[in-house]
DNA sequence: CGTACGGTTGACACGACTCAATGGCAGTGG
DNA sequence: CCACTGCCATTGAGTCGTGTCAACCGTACG
């Protein structure tokens, strides 16, 4: 049994992934794609709660998100914790360990995923023949730093309320960028989790999220999404440049 | 007189550069050094308030601060303000225009300041061809991505006073990278910049480091901070992990 | 069936923001 | 040289948003 999801979930190309467009494939050429995928490592699913990488394992590869959906956490030393990322299929993770060669953060499983793992060594081999590889890592990396950037704006200067609004807006255009509804989508991560995200009690942002089914802007049961009015949301946040 | 300015702010070479141990050319070969230098561009020094660049701007070069300092200012569509990094001597800025090739940031002058431009293109070249130097270059941008998720915990979770000391703190560290004392340093930024780097209110700011110094952690007075006792200060940290 | 954990709800407290007024300093122009 | 202007920094008063604490419910899981 184990064998034959192996051979369902695996077999895919980077060729055939219906991601490729998102992921890192995109604008490579044929030659190129070869090379990639003649790299990349694909892997048995990995099941919920289970860590792809810890903070202070060596960094030897990044990852592609093929399926599911993680998080990468960040732990200061008095223990405290801070989500740092969530990661949907179709993105790369593991860029934390670029600086020490280690991680700084865990990486964990919401929900049964499988990911391609890219070994880095053989990544920086394969960006020092071809340029067009080595610019889109460059623009992924980008991505991230502009993300956390935008992050931080969130954090530091918006109220709970429109950072819920900020975040389902997030939500929203990543589902639609996979070619998912981008009104109603199911949310991989618990409300904890998005709490802790946001940087707010969950208290708080269960309160908020009575008021915003209240008030028609979204509605989220049971893990499930749903955005009642795109316009007032979209108004809440204004901030939904940042393409 | 221009011209003298010119001659002696810029003729010094990365190699004699007392800022090699800091920036890029850390742990470079003769060779690469060798390279490395044609490709740097020295400019006059930049004054006050004047941009580096501007959000919007195509993204041509990283730069290497050698002298002064800078900031890095995210501006949302509403106009919320938000500084992301301030840059001090052997440090890199340029990495948010990765992504889109245009910059995401303003980057503005704090004090009279020059930097080493670094075209990308020439960079990207370089990079092919010497492994040592994209792991250099991945290595800084490493560091950012680590140290603006370890912002991003700052801001979610810690009170106005940890926000405070953890800044001092890290203040503190980077002048002594620089060979300058870890105890009394002079900081570019103004009050204003600070309590919008750290997501605070300029009045709370203020009563804090009014607190801090009756209470003897540390005292600033017109731009100089004076750390009083470490200790107290790294016990309001519990954070200074991160490398 | 019991335990644990995630989520919800209410009461309450307090940290940090807002608003308003004042002082200081630097740059500008008469 | 001094007045004028604007910005930064400070201080006080008052408010409000969000966190904290505690209790409770439902569901998952062993």
């Amino acid at each position: 049994m184990h064998s034959n999801i192996k051979l369902a979930e695996i077999q895919a190309s980077c060729r055939q992934c219906t991601l490729s467009e998102l992921c890192l494939p995109r604008g490579l050429t044929e030659e190129e794609l070869n090379d990639l995928e003649e790299v990349v490592d694909r892997q048995a699913p990995i099941d919920k709660n289970q860590y792809l990488y810890r903070n202070g394992d060596k960094f030897k590869s990044f990852f592609a998100v093929k399926s599911g959906a993680l998080k990468s956490v960040f732990t200061s030393v008095d223990g405290e914790e801070q989500i740092v990322g969530f990661h949907l299929p179709g993105e790369l993770v593991g860029l934390d360990g670029l600086n020490t060669k280690r991680h700084t953060c865990d990486c964990i499983v919401l929900e049964r995923s499988s990911v391609c793992e890219l070994p880095s060594i053989r990544m920086e081999e394969l960006c020092q023949r071809y340029s067009s590889l080595h610019r889109a890592m460059h623009s992924i990396i980008g991505k991230t730093i502009s993300e956390d950037q935008s992050m931080l704006l969130l954090l530091a200067r918006r109220s709970a309320e429109e950072r819920l609004a900020s975040f389902l807006s997030s939500l929203s255009q990543r589902s639609q960028l996979r070619g998912i509804s981008g009104s109603e989508f199911d949310m991989p991560m618990s409300m904890r989790d998005i709490a802790n995200y946001l940087g707010l009690a969950p208290e708080t942002l269960s309160r908020l999220v009575k008021k915003f089914d209240k008030t028609g802007v979204a509605s989220i049961d049971k893990r499930r999404a749903i955005i009642l009015s795109h316009d007032r949301l979209n108004a809440m946040v204004a901030d939904y440049k940042q393409r």
